[in-house]
DNA sequence: TATGAATGAGCCTTCATTCAT
DNA sequence: AATGAATGAAGGCTCATTCAT
């Protein structure tokens, strides 16, 4: 009779508890012993249930992947005309801020480090091609090319927020998100 | 007889070839001695001119912080009309698309490394900051707001194009920018 | 339900199921876990039945001291003139090269680790040396300092094989035994 | 200007006070930290010289080798007849048993590891061949098989006499090897 | 000025072993 | 009896940095 412990649930749960880490160390600067140290676990422990460093990174990315497809599919879910979305969207981003630049983060690594190796993983290449196309069709303007933009933009809107120390507050985002798409 | 006489000028030759380094490798990866290796020098050498790694990491970031505001200001030089200004600025990010993407990893490999220190370098915030207003000044559209705006979206722009292989053509963008500013 | 009822018949199997990967591996390069996934058990199991990775090995060595002294006895009971003695060892050499190959192997690792340690174990010195004096006595030529050398003859021979890739043949060594013996 | 230090002898003299160390311990039971304490210098310095620890063995390895070649060859330089040969052969042995017996453990660690692996480095393969020739071929007796066969007995009685603590006396040796080569 | 030898802390990973179940 | 989760010391190796030359 083993311990009565749910590998797979537990092996998430490791997961959930990285991702700060990641998001701010990033994957080169962040050590292995950091992380077992953070999570109150030894090392040896995180090599029971990752095979490696870059395994556990590729999984974390998987999860968060798959996890926020599925919040935002439930964020725009009330919202049926494309105002509406618009709305519920923004205000998706705006409630995690904080965690969408650290998302963007972590992807940053990961595809450096995807980039970087001759072998890259396909199988998370994908995911995050997925999930860029599952937004834009969550979203579901009429064109869809500017369905991808609006993307575009929130990610640079992100990013300008965090190396302008949050300057430019949301209502510029929702302003000239309004006036992309009605044309004023 | 040394190989430059005048030692700024070596400094800032070596720091030019750091670069693209720095850019695909990520600071935490690239190690002094692959710096080296890559500039054909000693890591001895490498310390003479700089304090150490960080220090040379710092001066490659306020180098071209100060090289790209200037070229900037000369590309748009000759455009009068605010017209004229995008066209001139979308050619001008067209032209070095790889080179501004480098330019965000190594930014954001500097932002993550001052957040995480507990005594950032202040110079090199204003630096960065006085980049950012100086392009919107430049860019001299009515309205200011708009202006700082429109690099929000370059930046996204391409960011998005790196995650999703160069996939939305510039003509996506300079269509978008257009409605932007004229509305439709 | 255990699978066997006999506690030490067990510990003796997985005894014998040890052998070719100490032999391959090494006492050094060879894990419990890779030992407990080789005999398709838990390294848990592993240490129900032994107190350590060494004991493990110890009594492993002692084992086939054993095995092997019983076993040459049956392989030479028939055999009445030296001559078929030296026949029958040089088959009985021949049929379990491999094994006699494997056998070096550990008791060198063995030897090794004894000679390395501080408190070398001394039961497991007297179990070696009774089997080389025990094969001597089976074999049983008048020169008792003759008998021995014999032994050395095919420990050497084994080993040769072994650098040289399987090279001098069998004849050879039938061959110069029976110079030795025989003069000429 | 650099350190005046000549790199390559450096090198060599680092391996030559190896020796011991991986005759005594082994290859896998022998740690780069443990080698470095024991030379004096910082696993670093170890790894300037050496690009890992099997590159470290190898070079070993082929090191000893060469050496012993050579040395072999210097003994038996004066000895004109099979007999004197012999004679010097042995003396060589007696003086250098230890030596030897370390020498086969680093060898038979080796090619364990040799073996073990999936692409052995056919060089060092090639120089303990062409050790075993050679020194049949300074031996010289009339029959080459006859000769190979001495260095088999002779590798053989120094593990003999290791494992049975130094029992068997050269004089046995010297007596068997006259048997074998003039009959009686 | 320029070199590269030297260092030792720290990184990723593996290991023998323990113990709750 | 049997499992496998958990541990932390230790292993091979890399790194930023120093310093004699």
């Amino acid at each position: 009779m083993p311990k009565i412990i749910d590998h797979d649930e537990y092996r998430e749960e490791l997961l959930h508890q990285c991702f700060d880490l990641f998001a701010e160390e990033g994957y080169a600067s962040l050590s292995m012993r950091r992380i077992a140290d953070e999570l109150d676990v030894s090392t040896g422990t995180l090599y029971h249930y990752f095979s490696g460093k870059e395994d556990l990174f590729n999984q974390l990315v998987e999860l968060i992947t798959c996890r926020d497809l599925f919040d935002a599919k439930e964020a725009l879910k009330g919202a049926k005309t494309p105002d509406e979305r618009i709305d519920a969207l923004l205000r998706f981003v705006e409630e995690r801020e904080t965690y969408f630049l650290n998302q963007s983060f972590i992807w940053m690594d990961y595809y450096r480090h995807q980039v970087a190796d001759r072998d890259p993983d396909p199988r998370l290449g994908e995911t995050l091609e997925q999930y860029r196309s599952g937004i834009a069709r969550i979203l579901d303007v009429r064109d869809p090319e500017l369905a991808e933009f609006i993307l575009t933009v929130i990610n640079g809107w992100v990013l300008q927020r965090y190396f302008n120390r949050g300057k430019p507050p949301v209502e510029t985002l929702s302003r000239m998100l309004r006036r992309l798409i009605h044309g004023r």
